[in-house]
DNA sequence: ACATCTTGGTTCAGTGAACGAACTGAGGAT
DNA sequence: ATCCTCAGTTCGTTCACTGAACCAAGATGT
């Protein structure tokens, strides 16, 4: 699935959000970003993608500045990818492509998100119905839902299996 | 999707609607559907997608649901390709991402998208800030602003100038 | 001291997708 | 009879994605 990048001859809003973040694979590293996803090789193993495309979609999307590199011990030194505000403005985008994504192709919930103060699940555009307001991305818990493999193969998906806030930093078991 | 087109190890909604609408092209396509483009040459003039890709597109969205192909006269016989309640799903996703885009990337403000019934502007999620309520796609006004080029080479962009309801057929100056 | 492991990449050959230009075919219009 | 429009298809080139191998710095094991 080969996108290019440059959409040229539109002048849309649209088009320019998906030169940014359209291509094959970056959508899906922002929502791991999103998920509390910081290291390299946790990427890697959850999203499965070829080693040379996540090193060039980190370095795009840190320079476009969705994510922030950023060193996180010296010795030996390490880096993690940080999502930031302008990654984090893109939750209701994601929010409302998987929402579509499951009301028309998916069978079983997946996922439920909900809002940290009461536990109520998120409306259609990212509100609590409960509270009537918008949540802000930290105050959504992401809980796992019937239709997830309760014992996935890779470290990473099983850590994603306990309920968490979003941008909140993954907990790897060493096991 | 045939091999290597898909996110196999995915188990997530939003990798599933990516599966779909992800490739290059495919979201701006149905963009215009929204915006009231039917016919294979408009898409063709207004994106400027190559027409092979662009036959592919029309092809896996009408597969999937999210277009309709209908024939809209006998001699010659003609087909028009219309949005579906499936692809008008899309909206707030589009909404979004057109929203992140224009906030992040965008200089000027492309286009307005008000409420018909009393004209106010779309508030992040699609609602009406006056009347309190989700606006339906139908009702959406769609109007230029001042970041559009005003005398635009093509004759699809130039009647996407005019103020129009969304998913109404858009209306081609024979000039 | 030396080998091995972990982390975070880079390199490279093979493949598939996108690109753009040319071509096709059905059916008016002149 | 020729030209035009619409909606594609075909095809050679270019470019992006893929998977496997390789690399390097530093820590760890023996």
């Amino acid at each position: 699935m080969a996108l290019g990048k440059d959409y040229a001859t539109q002048e849309c809003s649209i088009a320019r959000a998906l030169e940014i973040v359209g291509e094959r694979w970056t959508l899906l590293v922002v929502r791991d970003a999103l998920y509390g996803i910081r290291r390299y090789n946790d990427f890697l193993v959850h999203l499965g993608a070829p080693r040379a495309v996540l090193a060039a979609r980190l370095q795009t999307l840190t320079s476009e500045g969705i994510l922030e590199k950023r060193r996180y011990q010296e010795s030996p030194p390490r880096d993690e990818y940080v999502v930031t505000e302008r990654g984090i403005a893109l939750w209701p985008a994601l929010r409302a492509l998987g929402l579509w994504g499951r009301e028309h192709f998916g069978e079983e919930q997946l996922r439920f998100f909900r809002h940290a103060d009461c536990g109520t699940e998120l409306g259609s555009y990212g509100e609590c119905p409960a509270c009537g307001t918008v949540v802000p991305v930290r105050d959504v818990i992401m809980v796992p839902g019937p239709g997830l493999d309760p014992h996935p193969a890779d470290p990473v998906s099983r850590a994603l299996l306990r309920p968490k806030r979003l941008l909140q930093p993954l907990q790897i078991d060493p096991a």
